[in-house]
DNA sequence: AGCAGCAATTTGTCCGGACATATTGCGGAG
DNA sequence: CTCCGCAATATGTCCGGACAAATTGCTGCT
C-alpha cells in the first residue's frame, strides 16, 4: 500500500500484472496479454506498458521475445530477484527482526576499514537477529547515520526493514544500495547467536543505503549460517 | 568492438558515453552533459539517449536526479556491476582461465541436485582455474549443453570467459543468467588447487546460463577463495 | 506429405512533442 | 544581510506514431 493514486502508472500496471501472475492468472511460461491488448485494458499508451513490463522483466517475472511474445517465467522457480531497491523492501518478509540500540558508537579504524567509512565518524549502533518462523537467518550489526537519531528512538522491532520504517518516519529515499558479499568462519558470538558450529562457513553481506544525495544513510553487516541461507539473484541480458 | 554500425544507437551512445568516462574525461563527481545537449552532439532523439543514459546507471557508473542532473559516481571505487550480461563478460577482463575437458558426463543425484538439472541429464564436464596475474583466485566445474560438443572441442585456454567464446564459436546468445551464492568450506581438492588452508572459507557461486528460449546452455560452480574475492554489486531505485 | 515463401503478429528501436516535478540560482522584499 | 519566492533548468512521466526485425502460421506449389 504505498500510494495508490500518486504513483506513476507505469507503477501501478507493473502492479496489477505482478499480482495476477503470483495469483496465478498466468500460468508458468502461458503467454501474456500483448502490449496492445495491455494497452487497451488499461488505457495507457504503449510506452506505460513496455515501462511496466520492463519492471518486470528486471524482476524475473516474464520473458519476452521479439516476434513471439511476453510469457510468465516461473524459472528456478522461488528466487529472490533484487534488481530492484523495492524487490528488495520484500525479501524481509515473512521474516522478524528483533535487534537491540547500542547508542552511539566512533569508528575506530578496524570498524572503519571493515564497513567504509571515514575512521573517526559517529554512526547509531544497533544489532539484533532475523529469524524466520523462529529459526535464526541472520545476525546483522546496523550503523544508521546520527542525523537519524531521534527517529530512531521511537522504533519497535517488527518484519520490516530498518531503513523502511526508517525511510517512512524521516521521509527520505534510498536510492541506492552497494553490497559486497563474502565467506567467512563462525566465532564464538555467531555460534551463540545463530546456533551454528564453530568454523561453520558464514555468507557475509554487507549492504551501505545511500539517499539520492549519495549520503550514506544506513550500513548493515549480515552474517547469514550457509546451510540456511542462500542469495539468488539473475542477470538479463542488455 | 562488438558491432559498430548495425548495433542500436542507444547502445553505440552508451559505449561512446562509458569510454569517455572511463578515460576520464569526466572527473568523479563531475556534472555530465544534460540529456537535451546529448541530444545535439549524437544527432538522436532524447529517448536514445534516455536509453544509453539508463543502461550506463545500471552499470552504476552516474547517477541521476531530477531536476539536478547526471554526475559521474565513482561511488564506492572499483565495483562489479554486474546488472547486465554485457557486464559480467568484463569481469573476467585481466583474468585467465585455464581448463581441461573431462568428456561427457551424466548427473547423478547428487549433482543434479547441486547444480539444478534434470537426473539422468547429459553435460560435457570442464574443469578449471581461474587466475589473475597468476595467484589463483577461483576453482570452476563446467557443465555445458551437449549441443555444443563440437565447438568444444577446439577451445584454447585463454582469457575470455567459456560462455563469451562458445557464443562467438555457435552464434548462440545468452539471455539471462541465474547465480545462487553461498559460502561453504574448503576440501581437500580446494586445499591444494587454490593454496588455501583447509576448512577455509569459500565463496560459491552457481551460474546457470540460458538463451533465448529458456534452455539450459551452461552452468558453472566456482568457489573463491574468501581472502581474494568479494562479489560486490548495487541495485538501483526502481 | 513436405517444403518454400509470403503475410500476420509481436516486440525492439526511434522519433517528436507535451506536461510534471525536483533542483538551483537569482533577485527583490523585509 | 537574510530569507522568501519566482524563473530557469533538468530529469521523470506519458502520449501518438512510425518502421525494423524476429517469430509463427498459413498457403500454395511440387
Amino acid at each position: 500500500m504505498a500510494r495508490p493514486t500518486d504513483a506513476p502508472r507505469y507503477q501501478q500496471v507493473a502492479d496489477e500484472l505482478r499480482a495476477a501472475i503470483v495469483a496465478g492468472d498466468f500460468a508458468d511460461g502461458a503467454q501474456l496479454p500483448t502490449e496492445s491488448v495491455l494497452c487497451d485494458r488499461y488505457s495507457v499508451s504503449r510506452f506505460t506498458v513496455r515501462e511496466a513490463l520492463r519492471k518486470l522483466q528486471a524482476e524475473g517475472l516474464i520473458k519476452r521475445r521479439r516476434g513471439s511474445g511476453t510469457v510468465v517465467d516461473g524459472g528456478g522457480g522461488l528466487r529472490q530477484p533484487l534488481s530492484d531497491v523495492s524487490e528488495l523492501l520484500q525479501y524481509a518478509a515473512g521474516s522478524v527482526f528483533d535487534f537491540r540500540p547500542h547508542g552511539r558508537v566512533v569508528a575506530g579504524a578496524a570498524l572503519a576499514a571493515g564497513i567504509g567509512v571515514p575512521p573517526g565518524s559517529a554512526w547509531m549502533y544497533l544489532s539484533g537477529i532475523r529469524t524466520i518462523g523462529g529459526a535464526p537467518v541472520a545476525l546483522s550489526d546496523v550503523y544508521v547515520h546520527t542525523d537519524l537519531e531521534k527517529a530512531l528512538a521511537d522504533l519497535q522491532p517488527g518484519p520490516e526493514t530498518l531503513f523502511e520504517r526508517l525511510a517512512r518516519a524521516t521521509g527520505f529515499r534510498i536510492a541506492r544500495i552497494d553490497q559486497d558479499i563474502s565467506a567467512v568462519l563462525a566465532g564464538t558470538r555467531e555460534v551463540e547467536a545463530l546456533g551454528v558450529t564453530r568454523r561453520a562457513p558464514i555468507l557475509k553481506i554487507i549492504r551501505c543505503y545511500k539517499d539520492e544525495s549519495g549520503r550514506i544513510v544506513e550500513i548493515s553487516v549480515s552474517l547469514h549460517p550457509a546451510e540456511r541461507f542462500t542469495y539468488s539473484m539473475h542477470i538479463d541480458q542488455g
